[in-house]
DNA sequence: ATTGAAAAACTAATGTTATTAGGGTAAGAA
DNA sequence: TTCTTACCCTAATAACATTAGTTTTTCAAT
């Protein structure tokens, strides 16, 4: 069968799922692509650049899931979907999920665009606290530690009682849009202190 | 020098901690303490052996570290100076915290003990809220979610702006404590709704 | 249809790492 | 002092990534 950048990206993001992004070898993707190894290397420089694609593609997936899910919707509805969607594709996809962490180098613009889109996503989704600078920094920053945290040790099988996963995630999501709220109302009132006729 | 257990811990903790717990391997430990390769399988068994000394290491300072933070304090107080604790150790050792996400095997009772250890100790910090059954859980859950999640993204580069990172922290801290403290007073109204007496 | 260049496959080789096998040395207990 | 054990060594094997160099396939232009 044909071998182009699709079906690479595809084996390679089945095997990461399967024995983990670090477990993702040339020989296994090659052998997954019936081609010898060192044939690989006509279509990608190295087995860096497959996990870039793959970051690629998780970045992808990831922001037009969320935007999927959020649209229609805002204030903590947004968020919940949001974070409920993230989460899935985490747990669905463990391996391609793990290659969309790491910070793209510098000079890597596509893959900077990718991970700013999903960033702007995010902070979209975040609209309706009306948060600004600093807050809006934090908020974006504390909602992806929260989901980055909950999927990748649900990953690492550190969650046991399987029944109660989706509770506890469900719950953390409600305190944190309720702390949100709290941020959010009480930027507000610094607001009207500071500025009580909003002509700021 | 000697090369014992200590020793083989201490230097893989350290190369673990510059080059990243997946970038560890027997030939630079071995470099590190001037011996041929080949010889440190007189005292570990394997990287494998080694990853699982510097969790048991992590797993143990992780967990003196919350219990010298939060003596003495509790509520908020407790929970507070369990954060701060528990992420500066990360960001100060992000090799060796690396090591401690795993789940150990269910034959490794050593390793689950130090794991379960923490596990206990954090609980205990979160004892003042009065959390019972699956809220205990789910707070459990939900600060090692905040904390690994903050601590990995953090250490993967994610966070740029380096003034505000601590900041980010606190407010993201205080976004849970508000939650909780949320949480907690809607189980007490429930318990007395049920059981107006407390008598159960 | 034929040819000629580019793309993509192959084999062979190099270097790195983990690990095992087997042999020598030095230190400490009998 | 001798013997045993612990610890070091060299040599060898196997898995992996990558490079070099060659052949085959493909496909577009004649």
């Amino acid at each position: 069968m044909k071998v182009d950048l699709a079906r690479i990206r595809h084996e390679a993001g089945a095997l990461a799922n399967r024995h983990g992004l670090d477990g993702l070898s040339m020989s296994d993707l090659a052998a997954a692509l019936d081609i010898r190894t060192p044939s690989l290397y006509s279509h990608v420089a190295g087995v860096e650049e497959v996990k870039r694609h793959l970051a690629l593609y998780g970045l992808t997936e990831l922001e037009q899931g969320a935007v999927r899910a959020t649209v229609g919707k805002s204030g903590p509805d947004a968020v919940r979907a949001l974070f409920n969607g993230y989460r899935a594709f985490a747990y669905r996809n463990p391996g391609v999920y793990a290659a969309t962490i790491p910070t793209p180098p510098r000079e890597d613009t596509e893959w900077r665009v990718a991970s700013s889109r999903l960033t702007q996503t995010c902070l979209a989704a975040l609209q309706g606290y009306g948060l600004k600078g600093a807050e809006a920094i934090h908020a974006l920053r504390g909602l992806r530690s929260l989901v980055h945290g909950f999927a990748s040790l649900e990953a690492a099988g550190a969650m046991h009682h399987t029944v109660k996963r989706d509770e506890s995630f469900a719950w953390l999501v409600e305190v944190f849009l309720a702390g949100l709220q709290k941020a959010a109302a009480q930027a507000q009132a610094h607001k009207i202190t500071n500025d009580p006729k909003g002509t700021a």
